[in-house]
DNA sequence: TTGTAAGCGTTATCAT
DNA sequence: ATGATAACGCTTACAA
């Protein structure tokens, strides 16, 4: 693309000055007479300058961009934590690259190649390893990591998980129910694997024997309803299962539901999200809600400041999440909302 | 930020070549001995060399990257078809930008900034103003419109309206419905504006008087709710209103609920995307649906297409949408869905 | 087939 | 306060 706008030259020249002075007016030095700083200014209007960012970049500045990467673009979740990335991170005047990995293989080198176009990056549970987000930093690009637990000297964002999770267990235990399942694969991410690991701890301190082993799951709701449709068929019926999210919690239901289960009295059913359809679902679901918008708002917040300077220490935030108790996990003698 | 990774001239060196054959292995051009190719590509592995995107733009070549600008990011819409967009973006190895307006004033600012550091790129609705898409067209980057109307030699893409809308507004018609509103604001959007053409077109065929004027409404349940109850409280009573998207009709039901009528036999409410919670709100909400991924992944494939010169001369891709009927328009004598 | 060298549009370092 | 001018890392004629 042959460049059609006008460059610094061509703006120097008609003000009758050097490009070294319409750059510092450009950049706002000081060291600029007010009358030549006007002159300029003024062509600058008149030929709508603005200068190439590629040239800018080259010379050695900033990208004034930064990206994100996520395993994939489906479902609320992502979308909502995006949004909540983009809308910072525009604020602080940087452009938002997205790289949505989608399980390729490629996701790595992708990866590295989208560091080189920004000034710094976020990235969310293991969609790139480690060893990789270890030769970005190197190369001296900040990198925050979003829903992983601390690692050293890197930035992290995350929600709470454990805690959260054994609480939700207690509450299923408070109901009465004893035959627990959990849906979901801690292998896969971080999170779910914390969500087991609360899951764990509140069925052994309850004393209730050898907590189940998680029944691997991906987060979509088809498969929550095929896993479910598979526990329900085969083994010893449970009379709680706990998802890893919303969407297989409501893929859950409906296989309960096609084998003549009702839920919550014969099978209680909690999700994790809390995203819009488990209220609206019936029955409206039992689950965590966590702050999608502000896990991705507080992950640009972090990158910027590494990238400006404003901070060199790490810092791992833990943004707090909420237990929801609706209908699906049980009779409850009236409707309520606990915080 | 210091370049810590290796440049062309290193590779050279080591290979024992100028950095233009280095350049010319990386760009797979054929005039290179297969001697020397194997030497320089052994050494590009072992540096891991990869080339300064920014200096690759800047020496006149591509970005390999494209943006796509929306209002905003919220709800289900925007995010499936920012989804559909990426996926086929990234797949045509394109690093992809996003930015949403949220409204803001600059929005022309930062769309020709973003302009700058793409190949092309896709404007959705009426987030920049058109003089500005000419400009950026005039300066060489293609752009592609995406639910708007056609217009002259660009490129656009989007969702059957209008035939939908007269069919949806028909339905409540079969139904016996006869006093009608339309929820939302055709002046805010050229989508909502064919719905609403459609919507007078088929109570005007009906000869049921004069269409009812629009009741301005942003696109989230909040203001749907706000909207209804406005309309609910003070006009001449409806029995039937046409929502310019799901999230208003579903706001729409919660105020008519909070008047003590039911959805449908007092009060029929539609909406428009079919968006997951459509289906699981009660009672199911009759809608239409349109392709969301498809017309991000549509979108991306003209942009492609344009960049890459294949094709020269303007498309205007117009996807099909569906009506499905559910339980919210009016008494149906058993579930059926239509297509 | 390969090398030399001229840009690409900035920023930043010197001089002046 | 301002102006030359050397990077920045790459692509691409043009030579050899």
């Amino acid at each position: 693309m042959a460049r059609t706008t006008p460059t610094i030259y061509q703006v120097a020249r008609r003000a009758g000055v050097s490009i070294a002075t319409v750059s510092r007016v450009q950049a706002g030095h000081r060291a600029v007479t007010p009358a030549t700083r006007a002159r300029v200014r003024q062509v600058i209007d008149e030929l709508d300058y603005r200068p190439s960012r590629s040239a800018r970049a080259l010379a050695g500045q900033a990208h004034d961009a930064t990206g994100i990467v996520f395993p994939d673009l489906s479902g609320p979740y992502y979308s909502e934590v995006i949004l909540g990335y983009e809308e910072r991170a525009s604020e602080a005047g940087q452009s938002v690259f997205i790289l949505g990995t989608h399980g390729r293989a490629r996701s790595n080198e992708q990866a590295l190649e989208l560091a080189d176009r920004v000034d710094g990056l976020v990235v969310m549970g293991r969609t790139v390893d480690d060893a990789v987000v270890e030769r970005m930093q190197a190369a001296g690009i900040p990198v925050v990591m979003l829903a992983r637990p601390p690692v050293a000297a890197t930035d992290t964002v995350r929600a709470e998980n454990e805690a959260s999770a054994r609480a939700l267990t207690e509450h299923l235990l408070d109901h009465g129910h004893r035959s627990f399942a959990f849906l979901g694969d801690p292998e896969g991410s971080p999170d779910v694997s914390e969500r087991y690991l609360g899951f764990c701890a509140a069925l052994r301190a309850a004393g209730t024997g050898v907590p189940p082993r998680p029944v691997p799951c991906g987060f979509r709701e088809a498969e929550g309803h095929r896993a479910a449709a598979a526990l329900l068929d085969s083994g010893p019926p449970a009379d709680a299962i706990v998802a890893a999210n919303d969407e297989i919690a409501i893929g859950a239901v409906r296989a309960a539901r096609e084998r003549g289960l009702r839920v919550p009295e014969d099978i209680a059913i909690t999700g994790w999200d809390d995203i819009a359809l488990a209220e609206h679902v019936r029955p409206g679901l039992t689950t965590v809600r966590q702050p999608l918008r502000e896990l991705g708002a507080t992950a640009a917040a972090l990158l910027t400041e590494r990238i400006r300077g404003t901070r060199t220490e790490p810092r791992h935030v833990l943004l707090p999440t909420a237990l929801v108790v609706r209908a699906s996990c049980g009779p409850h003698p009236e409707q309520e909302e606990r915080r």
